[in-house]
DNA sequence: CTCGGTGCCTTTTGTTCCGAC
DNA sequence: TGGTCGGAACAAAAGGCACCG
């Protein structure tokens, strides 16, 4: 058995996560106490009796405090428990149950007598349109509402009548009623955040409960471990909302949208009927309004609760609109229909020859972001005080553009809309910014108005970050990430630009990361900005390092890790304490264990005020005696030459955040927007010479069809007499090659041309696994963005069997396969080609690309090694548990 | 003596709450 | 009065370790 049941039972819930598609019959649900997994009529070892739902009295005796402890248990880790009904009271005996994961691994009521539940009618029960409980008796004093409903958790099922019919299916939001007493003033609403689908849960908040979901959480242990110990049954994720109280935080927010019609009708392209829309909207008990209803492309607005939506309590709970939602609501900042617009997962460059969306004012690099159950903690601040600003360069139109700003990822993986955090829409009378409120895809983005008379400068003063729980976003069907200790964020701002010909380009920026943890932001150390990054293999150079929460206890470690992820060295830095001041740390670095390398060597180094307190892994390269700095840019060292093929400066390899370098500019996936990432970080004024130079490629997007890979490119990367530069076309049929291209290459081939490189969406590894697939365009819709390559990071939920958490295993990227064709193989996770320097003896097969024709052989390197540090960490941990066992 | 299981304790982290401004 | 914001309380998660069979 194993040391820790519990964490087996997480474990299992974890590991089991792509089995939810057992029917139910099969599903178990795991003892928290014993790991063992229970068929659903044995779920409970605790008695289970259908009663009025939750109250807090407590008719088992349990203590205040214990009863609540229960209630954290089975709330979230039980779903058969509380799940199944509203009506079933988990009454956990007194003897067996305790606090804390240990007490409760040997409960003797795992054997007690459990009353059965059946669940019949559970086909087709999914996580994504489940069938929800819709208890026979859902009036008010037991009110069963999806908001305490997970979109993304179990479905729902009916004790009485045990169906889960259409009349059942519970929308992702749904406006509630009141009834239930609430119990605690402290679960007042605050935000409307919580409505927004799988991204968002739309956490009901006990009373005094914790949100933890001890059972079907994630830690971040388990997320790497030993994937092969066990092979859990999974057990049917629980709605971490199981609480039957009525949370009056969904009172405060309504997503409201029954049909495509209304939704396109909100999104603006449709016609906008006011009678579409009614300025009161009534719920009744069994009424729901799923917002995401089958399609998932589409995008549905959001009534802000602390805005828009008054709650009535009473026996019936409605919704008042105000009349000028619909104005809110549907602005015409971005008129182009979304299914023609890239995903948020995609990469988008920041720049291209005309245009560049630059953040000119970038955040601050802490913001503690607030939960739903909190107040606004105001919006993103600049250093300076002010706020972030962003302009487009290049504009010439007078229309007015949406800027789009959503919240990113921060990690070393492909930016991608972060699960955890959303974008908050701050009003008040110190904002100044309109914005609006989308949901494209369960990510809430806010929109605000890029105007000629303001040279296309927004300042985003408007723009908050508000966290989810945890517990929440981890049930979510196919979400791989954990939150704990992923509280870093970017801020993503995106423009769409319309084109004469009808086309659209779509350009992305991405800030620096944020970091959003209170107590990260006090107590981490944080590299922002190194003054060298690469320096001799002899080392002895003094490098100043910029950032915050140094110390005079602060430690600077350099350490160099295998593809593999084995650390092969470590040394410490001499830090000069006396210098040092919490922002400034004076770090002489140290010689490179081999000073006979002939090609530079990255490594990485990190602040570490503690045991855990460190900072970001940062990069540093130690370059060879005979070789000048990589600064230099021994471009032939390099066998990886794609930026080269897309004419692009081979320093646009590096990521221009501080301190990072060699690796790929997360903002964009590949080398996306490097050219903006050159300029910001080697000053480079305008786009690059020989960027401008360079026609572009062109890449195809097609909606839904499956190629032979992510990418295929149909037209040889040598056939064009110029080094192309990628442009992304969306496009739904593979026919259609963009006129734009078309006129930038050649003077446009009909059909498909030689340099179109084209992949499928679908096969596309950017989404999320339990996300819809990216919305496919209309045939007539076509949309250019302007990628200088395109990222080839499979999500570890995606399309490759390899274990994320396998690196090792990682397969070769990219790979010619004949003339004129680029293909990129499917990897396992985050698979950015390359730049590491390449040793003397370099493994693997490596060609250099040529820009004739010849082939085309892509080495990936040691990329995305930032991310795959901790897991190498744990990796490398047990390799060396094992070895050291081995030894003795 | 080693190893695994168990339970306890401590530390870390996430979430909620309070109060000042 | 409501929005911000900082601090901290509280509890769960995670880590560590000693004890025991």
């Amino acid at each position: 058995m194993f040391r820790d049941s519990w964490r087996l039972a997480q474990y299992h819930t974890m590991r089991s996560m792509d089995q939810d598609e057992q029917n139910l019959s099969s599903q178990r649900v795991l003892s928290p106490a014993s790991g063992l997994a229970y068929p659903l009529e044995e779920a409970s070892p605790y008695g289970i009796k259908c009663v009025p739902a939750y109250s807090e009295h407590h008719p088992d005796g349990l203590s205040g405090y214990e009863h609540q402890e229960a209630r954290n248990y089975l709330d979230s880790s039980r779903p058969g428990g509380i799940s199944v009904s509203p009506r079933i009271e988990i009454t956990p005996s007194r003897e067996h149950y305790s606090h804390g994961r240990d007490s409760l691994q040997s409960n003797p009521l795992n054997a007690s007598p459990r009353p059965t539940l059946t669940v019949p009618g559970h086909d087709g029960l999914t996580y994504r349109e489940p069938p929800c409980l819709s208890p026979a008796s859902s009036n008010s004093s037991t009110s069963w509402h999806s908001e305490n409903y997970s979109p993304w958790a179990s479905p729902c099922v009916s004790p009485s009548s045990g169906q889960a019919g259409a009349g059942d299916l519970c929308p992702r939001f749904q406006s509630i009623q009141t009834g239930s007493p609430r119990t605690s003033p402290s679960t007042s609403p605050r935000t409307e955040e919580g409505c927004l689908g799988p991204r968002s849960p739309s956490p009901s908040l006990r009373p005094g409960s914790r949100s933890t979901s001890p059972q079907c959480k994630r830690t971040y242990d388990n997320m790497y471990r030993s994937p092969n110990l066990v092979t859990g049954i999974r057990s049917r994720s629980p709605s971490p909302h199981s609480g039957h109280e009525e949370h009056p935080r969904q009172n405060a927010a309504l997503n409201y949208g029954s049909h495509n019609s209304l939704v396109e009708a909100m999104n603006g392209y449709g016609a906008v009927q006011p009678g579409l829309v009614p300025n009161k909207i009534v719920k009744t008990t069994n009424q729901s309004y799923p917002l995401y209803p089958e399609n998932h492309g589409e995008v549905n607005y959001v009534l802000s609760g602390e805005q828009d939506v008054k709650n009535k309590t009473g026996a019936d709970s409605f919704f008042v609109l105000p009349p000028n939602w619909t104005k809110q609501l549907m602005p015409n900042l971005c008129s182009i229909p979304v299914s023609s617009l890239p995903p948020l997962e995609w990469p988008v460059p920041s720049r291209t020859d005309q245009y560049e969306l630059h953040i000119d004012v970038q955040p601050k690099p802490h913001h503690r972001a607030h939960y739903e159950t909190e107040g606004s903690r105001g919006a993103v601040k600049a250093p300076t005080g002010g706020h972030p600003v962003v302009q487009l360069h290049g504009y010439r139109g007078k229309d007015p553009l949406g800027l789009q700003i959503f919240i990113g990822t921060a990690d070393e993986r492909i930016l991608k809309p972060h699960a955890f955090y959303q974008v908050h829409r701050i009003t008040g009378k110190t904002v100044t910014t309109t914005s609006y409120e989308k949901i494209i895809n369960s990510t809430k983005v806010l929109e605000i108005p890029l105007e000629s008379k303001n040279n296309m400068k927004a300042i985003i003063d408007c723009a908050g970050i508000l966290k989810l729980r945890n517990a929440d976003i981890e049930l979510r069907k196919g979400e791989t990430d954990i939150g704990r200790k992923n509280t870093r964020v970017r801020l993503v701002f995106r423009v769409h630009i319309p084109q004469p010909n009808g086309q659209h380009v779509s350009l992305q920026v991405a800030s620096h990361p944020i970091e959003c943890s209170q107590r990260s932001a006090h107590e981490l150390p944080m590299v922002e900005k190194q003054d060298m990054d690469s320096c001799s293999v002899l080392g002895g150079q003094q490098m100043i390092l910029t950032g915050q929460n140094f110390s005079s206890d602060s430690k600077v470690i350099f350490t160099e890790k295998t593809h593999d992820g084995q650390q092969i060295w470590e040394m410490e830095a001499t830090v000069d304490k006396d210098k040092c001041q919490p922002s400034l740390l004076f770090v002489e670095i140290p010689s490179y264990r081999d000073p006979s390398i002939c090609h530079p060597v990255k490594v990485n180094f990190y602040v570490i005020n503690g045991k855990r307190k460190r900072s970001q892994p940062q990069h540093f390269t130690y370059t060879p005696l005979a070789v000048p700095s990589i600064k230099t840019e021994p471009v032939d060292d390099y066998p990886f030459a794609m930026p080269q093929i897309l004419g692009l400066s081979p320093q646009s390899y590096y990521h221009h955040s501080p301190g990072s370098r060699g690796i790929i500019h997360p903002d964009n996936g590949l080398v996306s927007s490097l050219a903006s990432c050159q300029q910001a970080r080697y000053g480079l004024p305008g786009p690059d010479p020989r960027f401008q130079q360079h026609s572009p490629a062109i890449v195809h997007s097609r909606g839904g069809k499956s190629l032979s890979g992510p990418y295929q490119q149909t037209g040889g990367l040598g056939m064009s007499p110029e080094p192309h530069r990628s442009v992304l076309v969306h496009t739904s049929s593979p026919a259609q090659s963009s006129p734009l291209g078309a006129q930038q290459h050649h003077g446009g081939d009909q059909g498909q041309h030689p340099s179109i490189i084209q992949f499928s969406p679908t096969n596309q590894p950017l989404l999320r696994g339990g996300d819809p697939p990216p919305p496919q365009p209309p045939d007539n819709q076509q949309h250019i963005i302007y990628c200088d390559g395109y990222p080839q990071e499979t999500g570890p939920q995606a399309h490759s069997p390899i274990p994320a958490h396998s690196p090792q295993q990682y397969p070769t990227t990219v790979i010619q396969q004949q003339p004129y064709a680029l293909k990129v193989a499917p990897r396992g996770r985050s698979p950015p080609v390359g730049v590491e320097a390449q040793r003397c003896a370099p493994t693997g097969e490596e060609q250099r690309p040529s820009l004739a024709g010849e082939r085309v052989t892509v080495k990936e390197e040691n990329l995305d090694q930032m991310y795959l540090d901790d897991v190498n960490e744990i990796i490398r941990k047990d390799l060396t548990g094992v070895q050291a066992r081995g030894h003795t």
